[in-house]
DNA sequence: GTGAATTAGTCAGGGCACTGATTATTTCTC
DNA sequence: GAGAAATAATCAGTGCCCTGACTAATTCAC
């Protein structure tokens, strides 16, 4: 008695949502190259030479998770990781050059992969979904770092 | 070069979301009872008895995951697992009382959290965005068991 | 220029999520 | 009723995700 229907809570949608994305991501675009490995090496496609930080900026993961991805993808050689001579803190990353023909396919597939996912919904309703999805996430974001208060002069 | 914009492949935005919904979540509900925990516990408080595998269909997680999960309510002693004397394969689950009271602390500090997190959207859309969660979510789910075709008589 | 913050990365530890193999029990079939 | 198929749970292994403690390098402040 007293049960909830977790149909109606977003956090609970949100996992089976994520859930549902996995397992087409396997069947359609790759068994091998998880999601978020994909998106690290777009990060460092978009911008070669990135360190390990800055690519957990760009695609929303921590430093520690950062570190085991960049560590499985360098395992798998699609990924190079060399000290910053001008930062000795830092390590740049770069693609090899399979890692951006893996990269290159990888992107065409994902695309059709998010046809599929979101074919259920009409055109608008697929615009919608995205920019719902995204405004949440957004200002659930900013709850972590409430704006920067400037110090006193 | 080549790089994909990840804010509209809607498998990144979902990771994105359950994170977002993660830190609220520990903000605002428990950081010692985590989301899937209380799905289970409010699974077992809307069908005492249930069996894990059940349990797992009716929150979505597999078999695993779900033993993982019992097995630390058990620890906590929110939760209790006895074998079915009519099937000696089954568990049966049952909440303790700690665990149903914590269930029902739980409950109400939920909503107050989902409110939270659905704010940014006007009422509307907040109906729609729970809506169209589901639709993806569901069609996506059904491509994994495509519809038992009959064995021929 | 030196000591104190700050910053990039690692490591240990906990939790979620899945697959494939294994074990124990039940059910089906003959 | 005995062997075969099915079912519930566990286990090992992989990967994602986070926090808090730590190390090494740089930058700031005086």
């Amino acid at each position: 008695m007293a049960a909830v229907d977790l149909t109606t809570h977003p956090g609970h949608l949100a996992r089976r949502l994520q859930q549902a994305h996995t397992l087409l991501w396997n069947a359609m675009v790759s068994e091998e190259i998880t999601s978020p490995q994909f998106a690290v090496m777009n990060a460092v496609t978009a911008e070669p030479g990135l360190d390990q930080r800055t690519v957990g900026e760009r695609v929303s993961l921590d430093r520690s998770t950062v570190a085991e991805v960049v560590g499985r993808l360098i395992r798998r050689e699609l990924l190079d990781k060399v000290r910053d001579p001008q930062d000795g803190r830092r390590y740049l990353l770069r693609l090899t050059e399979e890692g951006a023909r893996v990269h290159r396919r990888l992107t065409l597939r994902a695309a059709r992969m998010n046809q599929v996912l979101l074919a259920p919904l009409s055109s608008e309703e697929q615009g919608l979904f995205v920019d719902l999805i995204r405004r949440v996430s957004e200002a659930a974001e900013e709850l972590r770092q409430p704006v920067q208060v400037p110090p006193r002069p």
